[in-house]
DNA sequence: GCAGCAATAATTGTCACCAATCCAGCGCGG
DNA sequence: CCGCGCTGGATTGGTGACAATTATTGCTGC
């Protein structure tokens, strides 16, 4: 229950960890926070959907606090709320998933290369730690949180770099990504590239920011051809999935 | 009125441009695309005060309209909301300017590459088209639709680079761009770099993503590199304006 | 004459009610 | 027997008013 508060960094906890006493402007933040941290740990699948009293009653909070962490959820684009219908966790489509990872691309190239001019000894320290917790939660086969702890993984090495806009950017898209393995990640998907974040520290605690690079590129392209892409969803998905019963439906 | 209507592509019109007549839904958004405009435009000075019942008497919208267009602003980090306190045009220090900066260096680099692999030729005819219509504005004068036009510019590159995270990203890191200008850009930072957006365009015509990528990046760094950057504002603003009638404080 | 304090006033944050809109079941017509 | 329009229920969106908090300002005491 505490493991994740010493590994977070000071720029990561943004939303509050336990329930406000009375004070409901932060209640929003940590109703924010706890559906964040779901989506994170693929406790909510994409399409479900969240109706704002019961979030309410779950959380015993008015409908407003509800709405208003809703409303931020909509903006990080990981729910979707569609006027007069309510709100529902996003499902990315195909074109969506390549541009978040393409961003990712981008973006932690140069995190890691920032990550190999600045990080000190105990920095390197700590991600050793952060890779030894993440691959001890895989080999227990505890799958949602070693899917927190491999997204926290990428996020502590953006808080590294320094970086603010891009740490806030790097979240929202970890929150994508973590919805776009629960849609297209079926099996191995979660057994893929196990070495890669070790690889990476090696190369930052070596300075080595070009190889940090190239290896932290490969392994999110890993990741992306590691996923079962298939673009007809949405409504081809009922029928695939019904196709075998098709000839008991009447009569 | 409509020059930027023409300009302007798919992706970028997220904010409506007239009142929506009864549908209070995208009213908030109105509200938004108004403010955000002010700003971008530079006719909204860092540390002005936003209150909820003056921009709802301005825009004749009711007052929890107001709030989401603030809340929305805020999560944008353009305006900054002090509990119980107000909203205020955010006040960017030194230190996040220049991560600003350093993040549209990351960002922009990766979005001419793929102009220039992307762009067809009627892009690059618009591209053209801006940079003239920039240089036009420039040349007559008319400081807030210079300014305006070159953020939309950087806007127009991110479309036709075709990912959505990022043109998102590269929206907020303009409109805190324009605050960075308007709290150091002094006197002739706005005449600083004229051929730039000129010679990028010509490399992505020419299809040499490397030196689009190479400009940009020296782009970004000389706008950076023409503020005076001095933290010491805030507070000691008043102190420095005044300080030619110390002789008559005391004694 | 100035520092500290208290009361006031303005502004924000929140909640409870009311109207508008969309899905589900049902009756009717073809 | 099936498709279609209709009404009922439920949920969302908006508006209004109330309570909490803070900055300002005037006052008192030293």
């Amino acid at each position: 229950m505490d493991w994740h508060m010493a590994a977070r960094s000071q720029l990561l906890k943004q939303a509050p960890r336990k329930r406000p006493r009375n004070d409901n402007q932060e209640a929003a933040d940590w109703v924010y926070g706890q559906i964040s941290d779901a989506i994170l740990e693929q406790r909510l699948a994409p399409g479900t959907k969240l109706g704002e009293e019961q979030l309410g009653d779950i959380f015993a909070v008015s409908r407003p606090v509800v709405r208003r962490a809703l409303m931020r959820l909509a903006y990080d684009d990981v729910v979707e709320i569609r006027p007069h219908r309510g709100a529902f966790i996003a499902s990315p489509t195909v074109e969506q998933a390549r541009q978040v990872f393409q961003a990712r691309r981008v973006v932690e190239d140069a995190i890691v290369r920032a990550c190999a001019t600045r990080a000190g000894s105990q920095d390197v320290a700590r991600l050793r730690q952060m890779v030894a917790t993440e691959q001890e939660a895989a080999r227990a086969g505890q799958r949602s949180r070693w899917v927190r702890l491999s997204g926290e993984f990428h996020l502590v090495l953006a808080d590294l770099a320094g970086n603010q806009p891009l740490l806030r950017f790097l979240r929202d898209l970890v929150a994508q990504t973590s919805l776009i393995i629960g849609l297209y990640g079926r099996g191995t998907a979660s057994a893929c590239c196990q070495t890669d974040h070790e690889r990476i520290v090696a190369a930052i605690a070596a300075r080595n920011g070009e190889t940090a690079a190239s290896i932290m590129r490969d392994h999110l392209s890993e990741c992306e051809a590691a996923l079962h892409m298939q673009d007809d969803r949405e409504k081809q998905d009922l029928k695939a999935i019904f196709a075998h019963v098709r000839r008991s439906v009447r009569s």
